[in-house]
DNA sequence: TGGAACATATTTGTAGAACAATCAAATGGA
DNA sequence: TCCATTTGATTGTTCTACAAATATGTTCCA
């Protein structure tokens, strides 16, 4: 049921797919960084059709940019797209959190709510790299779940907000979240269908807010810290993954 | 500026990719069709490889569904799903003509909604079949390009409305979309934020109604007309793309 | 030294062969 | 008629091969 019916086939390309998406989400990979198909072919252990296939899934999904002859590159958004997508965000987590609240029910949801309430208390405590994504990803999937629009849950994973994560990431912002998932949590159990509208499209607000304000910040003073905004150029030799 | 950059590239899988969504959208192709791929790849001129590469986007978009081992087959919506798709539309489509009401420009933007009256207009007078699909699109195109939201660029076609186009055509609903059309670009010329969100939301209010109505009417008298919801075990071979 | 022009190496784009794994239909027996 | 087996067709996957384009490196000239 968490798993739209394209997913669920296990293929080799498949396994690139995830594979990227996973090094995506640990910071292994960062937006602007090239994938040579070589590369990702010998790394997955896997032909290079699989990887083609796989770059295109992920280029329809909005992960990569692919152009003739050049190797793609991981999504790299300039200030102006990233509130685009944000703007897309925001309707679409309103959406999302609204038709949970309206099909919000407590005998088959509960244990559901409360198991992913546990996983971000638990990402809260322990400061693991990858828990808090695993966290996050779980709360939106339950949300998905329980308003059962098969059509959001194939969508919403496609809105660019994987390579948001991944070029904005921030402790700050991994606060806020938390909060404002946990407030969503609560209204959609108490099935309050406006307040869960609005606070979907009030987290990405918050969010929205944040990053501009960062933006802005990093207009003025010139200064690039380690992990935001990587030039495009980054990596200045196709073959990027290093292997292990 | 309307191609969004993942797009523009001319490669072969891409040429298969148009081919198929034109097949969909000119009634070559309906849904719950097999589409084995050693038929397209001859079909189309080019390698097995090539249609590989084209189902993984055509999966991603949710053009066709993939399962281990199947042909893969064109999408096919169920009532449920059907009402699904079109609660993502409708915010989707109010954030499209919001989002263009807000950025309209007219000396920019006046000739572009011009050209697509008059486009509107030919598609109404002349009565061929490819016609108006292509006034629809050319519509949302503008729309969109108006209001210069790559994020929305990008995911609003990977919303399933090829699908309901495909499923469920009509000469009532071409009528009163033309219609609806016409009202929301009077509404962003006017650049009335309120009233074009209100516009979009309404024009997916009246295609989901008319559509409701056809499913009730259909579900009791089991009459099934020659268009509308095919059974996935339409094509018993998969081989169901006939070579002219 | 700086840069332009060329030559070479690497990478992508594409087709096709080959084979295993699997599914669907036809066949044949009870 | 119904079930089991076989057969045929289709997909999943890797490899090879080569053309086309890009990236890199080197040479040469001002």
């Amino acid at each position: 049921m968490l798993k739209p019916s394209g997913q669920s086939v296990s293929t080799t390309s498949r396994r690139v797919f995830r594979g990227v998406m996973k090094d995506l989400e640990d910071g292994r990979m960062v937006p602007g960084q090239r994938l040579a198909e070589t590369d990702l072919a010998t790394r997955f252990g896997v032909g290079r059709n699989a990887v083609r296939e796989a770059m295109q899934h992920l280029a329809a999904r909005g992960v990569i940019d692919l152009s003739r002859h050049r190797s793609p590159t991981i999504r790299l958004l300039d200030p102006a797209e990233t509130m685009e997508v944000l703007d897309v965000a925001e309707v679409m987590t309103a959406l999302a959190t609204r038709t949970a609240a309206e099909r919000f029910d407590p005998p088959g949801h509960g244990d559901l709510l409360t198991s992913t309430m546990d996983m971000l208390a638990e990402a809260d405590r322990i400061d693991e790299p990858g828990m808090f994504s695993r966290a996050r990803r779980h709360f939106y999937r339950a949300l998905l779940s329980i308003g059962g629009n098969r059509e959001l849950q194939r969508l919403f994973p496609a809105i660019g907000m994987h390579i948001i994560y991944a070029q904005y990431q921030t402790r700050q912002l991994r606060g806020i979240r938390l909060k404002d998932y946990r407030t969503i949590i609560g209204v959609v159990a108490r099935r309050d269908l406006a307040a869960a509208e609005q606070a979907g499209r009030a987290h990405v607000d918050t969010v929205r807010d944040i990053i501009r304000a960062r933006l802005e910040l990093q207009q003025t003073e010139e200064c690039r810290c380690a992990r935001t905004p990587i030039r495009p150029d980054f990596c200045h030799t196709t073959s990027s993954i290093r292997r292990p």
